[in-house]
DNA sequence: CCCCCTGTGTGATTTAAATCATAGTTTTTC
DNA sequence: GAAAAACTATGATTTAAATCACACAGGGGG
């Protein structure tokens, strides 16, 4: 049963780009299709890996709790992007949960049938590589904010990511920008409300738009008093 | 000019186990060697990535600095172990600094000659998905802790993830610690001092020997008043 | 239509950890 | 073999950000 909307993200997806029609269909025969409502759990940390996924519809948080419960977002990924890669290329356990924050559409592949997929499909296998060193680079950068940049960085770097990725106008409440960048809710409500005082971002209940992005970006980079 | 010790790490690497003796060699060929003294930078963030690497002998600490010139270090590596990969699966320049760490020997490939050759060698493409997955596990459960655990606990961990792949006795100064855990130096002597008097670690200078990892886990793991 | 929950906003207080300061001790260097 | 540098140590003080506490607005659901 051919499913146009599928097979148009799988083509789009950056990882398989490079497949002809053929070869998409040889992909698309091996996954099952799985539909959530919003914030369900598609896996949980320390699951057993048996599904690597690629978002269809909607959108897929992927998530870590910190011992004393705090929540940290590890990202937010949209239509054509895999999740849940790291387990199944490693054999552990999911190391973080997967929870849609929308009604999402995922299609799952089955590990074993996935790796022997990449095994004949060199070039899948190379934009898979380069998919997991733009994942670690962000990885690496965000860790050397978190150790040594202060909060309002941490803040004005995460907003200049997301909006790399999505645009001005950004679909984020302040708890989930907190949870991005490592800090509270109440931290994160001050600091927007001053960016919105200097005119940095405007923002309605949910959404945060990206007004002067230069500004943004003096602040995310250096400290304002040098 | 055949290498034996340089042959020995190609084929004990993990990314190049699967390569039989005429594969190796052929890898071999594309290499070239650079020798450096302690403390000599190998490439700078932002430089060109031209080449990837892999430790033949050494030690290699890969870093980045934040806007106030404190340093974070983002791994060690050595014998073995690749390095400067992220810049040369994205084409970009090097997102961080390398510096050996000890007097090093270590091979380049050319970044263009590499992708090829990772293109003919898909076992090879594979093992490079599974490394660069295992530091993406790594990396994001870093950011956690960073962005939702105390300064005790992280360097709780830091030390565990350390002597996971070290062993118990640890070659790094408090001052390393400090810049693998996000923390300052004396932050991190006061707190392994504390350790000391309660018998989880001894230390000599320049060197922490885990005693109790059962102890340092249960420290790792939760916050102690619970 | 009203209630409730979620998101935003702000003030007061606390606290973990950074910073500043000083010193002893071991290793390296000239 | 003396001097310098690197590492460890510890006390006092400051500070950024968390925590606690309360209030209000708007949107969605019953």
């Amino acid at each position: 049963m051919p499913d146009t909307a599928r097979d148009k993200i799988l083509k789009q997806s950056l990882i398989f780009s490079s497949l002809n029609a053929d070869e998409l269909a040889e992909l698309s025969a091996l996954a099952i299709e799985r539909r959530f409502q919003p914030d369900e759990f598609v896996f949980w940390e320390g699951d057993a890996p048996d599904y690597f996924y690629i978002v269809v519809e909607g959108r897929i948080k992927v998530l870590k709790y910190a011992s004393s419960g705090k929540e940290f977002i590890i990202a937010f990924f949209g239509p054509g992007e895999m999740f849940g890669e790291v387990a199944v290329f490693e054999n552990k356990p999911y190391p973080a949960s997967a929870q849609t924050a929308a009604a999402t559409r995922i299609l799952g592949i089955q590990k074993d049938k996935y790796l022997s997929f990449l095994a004949n499909h060199p070039r899948v296998a190379i934009s898979t590589i380069n998919v997991l060193g733009g994942r670690l680079r962000d990885a690496q950068n965000r860790l050397k904010d978190l150790a040594g940049e202060r909060v309002e960085q941490r803040l004005a770097r995460t907003l200049l990511m997301l909006s790399a990725k999505l645009g001005p106008t950004l679909p984020f409440t302040r708890q989930e920008l907190a949870d991005m960048a490592g800090t509270t809710t109440e931290t994160a409500i001050r600091i927007t409300s001053q960016l919105k005082e200097r005119e940095i971002i405007r923002s309605v209940r949910g959404k945060i738009t990206i007004l002067d992005a230069d500004k943004l970006r003096l602040l995310g980079e250096g400290p304002p008093q040098v």
